[in-house]
RNA sequence: GCCCGGGUGGUGGAAUGGUAUACACGAGAGACUUAAAAUCUCUUGCCAGUAAUGGCUUGUGGGUUCGAGUCCCACCCCGGGCACCA
């Protein structure tokens, strides 16, 4: 009789079968090398697994599937980044507690994952929001606090008036609040900050130590902005005082002709007295406060800016007076907030002339057509070249000078080297409710004092409304007998920070925890960290190249160098990092509500069944790379894997009774093949190669079972509950997965016969079927014969022959 | 705007500097069927040609090379990130 394929048969029962025989158990301490591998854990957000999380996961539990095959002893979990604003406005709006919608969404989550058939170790499942695992989050606050990493200072928030609360900058849409429209402000507050512009080198330097996307590394060491420059101050006229200027381009410093400030520097408050035209610069000011740096950075936008009446500054290289501006295009953040302007700078040498100011220029290129352009400031030159106007400094290039420029401005006090970054502080505060509380008090006596971790978790108490107090106070601000507590130090009356911690908090540290997941003691034992660690492969989405995957690598560092992360396990937390391209809508668009473009994983199911799910996601296209969509790619996997379950209805022989060469040949490349992609991540066309050989295996009459057998155990990481059946359904009690990843034997790899490729002049002509390993002597001779060759060669002088073993051989003619 | 990716048939894509278009989708023709769906077989980059065959083709323009989708330069378009989304 014949069979049919019914995914939504099978599925569950090889699921619950695996998971009754533990198939998926890390061991700890085994003897077994081990593996971990780990994919990004998901905020469970209200709608869903995204067919995304079903790429990356799906592609990890490949590689994890097959390293079981081979041997290894693997840690792939699972847990669930849970605090976050999107649950904290659903909260807002439906008066339903986030810790509720919390356990809806990872119960949806979960059932969703496990239907996926994924061989995640449900075992060590973590959640963010579980007072067992945030102890920890706020311990390792508290130590960076011990540390000195943790600082108060204040910072602009978004604040939108009409909703009275704190808004993240993705919630700003074109400088209006996105759910009432209304103006947003910025609002200063005081912030909890982490340094980890310490660990700015040292988060550049390691990434020698690992095996990243060199996309990524790039992208981090951008991100960092490490750049060597001079720390310059330029005095005022009317007081002792200086404005200090950060700058890569010191060569440049004789042509410095006025000063540009940050419109919200602090700098400019010191010397309100003194700045005859305050009101006009306090409006500027709330101007720019209203345009993102974005665009206020933007190279293209028009220049404006308007003088510091009163202000005047002196070079200190030249003695000549400055005029000092304040402009948006400068950025308080970035440096000290202040640059001085000169003809070598696009924008400056626009503001100059925008506005009438005085422009010089000290150094002319390479280029000597240009030469009188730049000196006249018809053109802006920006690169380096050869000083004048430069004093004793004349005739020496921009590299020369630097150095010298420095040291010679040192003497005076005006000037010494710094490296500065683009790398900031990491703000860790937010006025919110779903989050770790800061495990912290305020005593007037003491000033900012730690809970003792004895004390540890600060739980985040239940309040009545999740929206932030009238004065932008966390909603846990308004829990009157919570705030007001004792000093751990001195007893004495003391207010608890009611900030609580960004949502980074508890993803930074997670894939120590997976470790050791119920450990009450510690974040995870040294043991377990020494067995575990470091994360073998980490799969994840571009998007947290910059965020997550800095803070994380930083936290880690932070914890190794405290010797709370053993030391022999080195500086770097992943070893290796991947990154999965998005999945978008059909017709190229991100997939959202709104758009009604969204689908359902549980659908595709339903409809395909997982293992189609699967395979579906693996061939699509490029595992890195963005990708639409496409319901009827969808259909044709099924089809795939409809032909492959109809193989059980062919008549299946022993392999001895038949001598089968073509199909063991393309078996063994299909195992190599197949093999080499996975780890690669290559899937897409690994699943290629088992289509070839499932279309080859058809078009036999008699099939060996131990090639469909060998094949099963290659498809099985991809389509696990389809290989688990046929395996059985051969005769097997076993799982297909406690057998070994089959070997390819090398002698059916290489052909014997090669197609030699005839080029003239580079054009291919024809093609002839040779031995392997022929001599271009003998080639040259053979292929010299051929016919159709004749008509392009007779009458032609053979110039040189290339000729590649194997491949080809070319006739330049 | 700045930083990082990407651009190949009608579509998703394949291709250690060496036969561009594997595999799949779609489309067309046929078989099976009362019919449709499903399934199976064949065709399918574009142009000319009955065919053999020839020419053209990897976003655009230039360059390096015996040979370029692949390397270099410039430009155009699309995606990700830009620090309080995760």
């Amino acid at each position: 009789m014949e069979k049919n394929y019914e995914p939504n048969k099978i599925e569950p029962k090889w699921q619950e079968f695996w998971e009754k025989q533990g198939l998926y158990r890390a061991q700890d301490f085994s003897d077994k090398p081990k593996t971990y591998l780990l994919v990004e854990f998901p905020y469970p957000s209200g709608a869903g697994l995204h067919v995304g999380h079903c790429r990356s996961y799906t592609a990890l539990d490949v590689i994890a599937r097959k390293k079981r095959m081979e041997g290894e002893n693997v840690l792939f979990p699972m847990g669930w980044d849970a605090f976050g604003l999107p649950t904290e406005n659903y909260a807002i709006k439906t008066g339903i507690h986030p810790a509720i919608a919390t356990k809806q969404n990872t119960e949806t989550f979960k059932r969703q994952e496990m239907a996926l058939g994924l061989s995640f170790d449900w075992n060590r499942e973590i959640n963010t929001t579980d007072p067992a695992y945030y102890k920890w989050t706020q311990w390792i606050f508290l130590k960076l606090f011990e540390n000195g990493l943790a600082y108060k200072a204040r910072i602009p928030i978004n604040w939108c008036l009409a909703c009275q609360i704190g808004l993240a900058n993705e919630e700003v849409v074109d400088g209006k609040c996105e759910r009432c429209g209304s103006e947003v402000e910025k609002r200063e507050k005081e912030q909890w900050l982490i340094k980890i512009t310490e660990y700015a080198e040292r988060l550049i330097a390691d990434l020698e130590l690992v095996d990243f996307p060199e996309r990524v590394k790039t992208q981090q060491v951008n991100w960092i902005g490490r750049s060597e420059g001079a720390l310059v101050k330029f005095p005022l006229v009317s007081s002792h005082n200086f404005i200090e200027v950060f700058t890569t381009r010191i060569d440049t410093i004789f042509s410095g002709t006025f000063l540009i400030v940050a419109p919200g520097s602090k700098l400019i408050d010191e010397y309100q007295d003194q700045i005859k035209n305050w009101d006009e610069v306090l409006k500027y000011r709330e101007a720019a406060q209203k345009i993102s740096d974005i665009d206020r950075a933007n190279e293209e936008k028009d220049i404006t800016g308007i003088e510091l009446k009163g202000i005047t500054a002196v070079n200190p290289a030249t003695n000549e007076k400055m005029p000092v501006w304040i402009a948006d295009f400068v950025l308080e953040q970035y440096g000290t907030g202040a640059v001085f302007a000169d003809g070598h700078d696009k924008r400056d040498f626009k503001m100059g002339k925008k506005y009438g100011l005085p422009l010089k220029t000290s150094l002319v290129p390479d280029d000597e057509s240009i030469t009188d352009k730049v000196k006249n400031l018809e053109i802006c030159y920006e690169g380096e070249g050869v000083l004048f106007n430069s004093g004793q400094f004349n005739g020496l290039t921009s590299a020369e000078s630097r150095p010298k420029i420095i040291s010679w401005l040192q003497e005076n006090g005006f000037a010494e080297s710094k490296i500065n970054y683009k790398l900031r502080d990491w703000v860790f505060s937010r006025q919110h409710y779903w989050g770790e509380p800061t495990p912290l008090v305020h005593c007037q006596k003491c000033g900012w004092v730690g809970i003792p971790e004895k004390d540890l978790p600060v739980e985040l108490p239940n309040v009545e409304n999740y929206k932030p107090t009238e004065t932008g106070e966390s909603p846990l601000a308004s829990i009157e007998d919570w705030v007001n507590t004792k000093c751990p130090k001195c007893k004495g009356p003391a207010k608890r920070e009611t900030d609580v911690m960004p949502n980074w908090a508890g993803s930074n540290w997670y894939f120590m925890r997976y470790c050791d997941p119920n450990n009450a003691e510690r974040f995870a034992g040294p043991e377990l960290l020494k067995y575990w660690m470091p994360v073998d492969w980490y799969n994840g989405g571009m998007e947290h190249t910059t965020l997550h995957l800095l803070y994380s690598r930083f936290i880690y560092k932070f914890l190794w160098d405290i010797g709370e992360v053993p030391k022999e396990l080195g500086p770097e937390p992943y070893k290796k990092r991947t990154s999965h391209g998005m999945i978008l809508g059909e017709g190229g668009i991100k997939m959202s509500k709104s758009k009604g473009n969204v689908i359902n994983p549980d659908e595709v199911i339903k409809e395909w069944g997982a293992d189609t799910l699967r395979v579906y996601e693996m061939f699509m296209g490029p595992f890195d790379q963005a990708i639409a969509w496409d319901t009827k790619g969808v259909r044709g996997v099924r089809r795939f894997l409809d032909r492959v379950y109809n193989l059980t209805n062919r008549k299946l022989i022993d392999k001895q009774s038949v001598v089968n060469d073509n199909l063991e040949r393309l078996l063994h490349k299909t195992i190599k093949k197949v093999g080499e992609d996975i780890e690669n991540m290559k899937f897409n066309t690994a699943v290629a190669a088992l289509m070839i050989l499932v279309n080859k295996m058809e078009e036999k009459e008699e099939i060996p079972k131990e090639i469909l057998k060998k094949f099963l155990l290659i498809l099985g990481p991809f389509a696990p509950h389809m290989a688990e059946e046929i395996w059985h359904i051969l005769g097997e009690k076993q799982s297909i997965f406690l057998s070994g990843w089959p070997k390819y034997d090398p002698q059916f790899i290489e052909d014997q016969l090669v197609n030699l490729v005839v080029q003239i002049n580079g054009r291919v002509r024809d093609s002839v079927e040779i031995a392997r390993d022929v001599s271009e002597g003998e080639a040259q001779a053979l292929v010299l014969q051929s016919a159709k060759l004749k008509q392009w060669i007779e009458g032609k002088e053979i110039k040189k022959v290339v000729f590649v073993p194997n491949k080809l051989i070319n006739f330049v003619i």
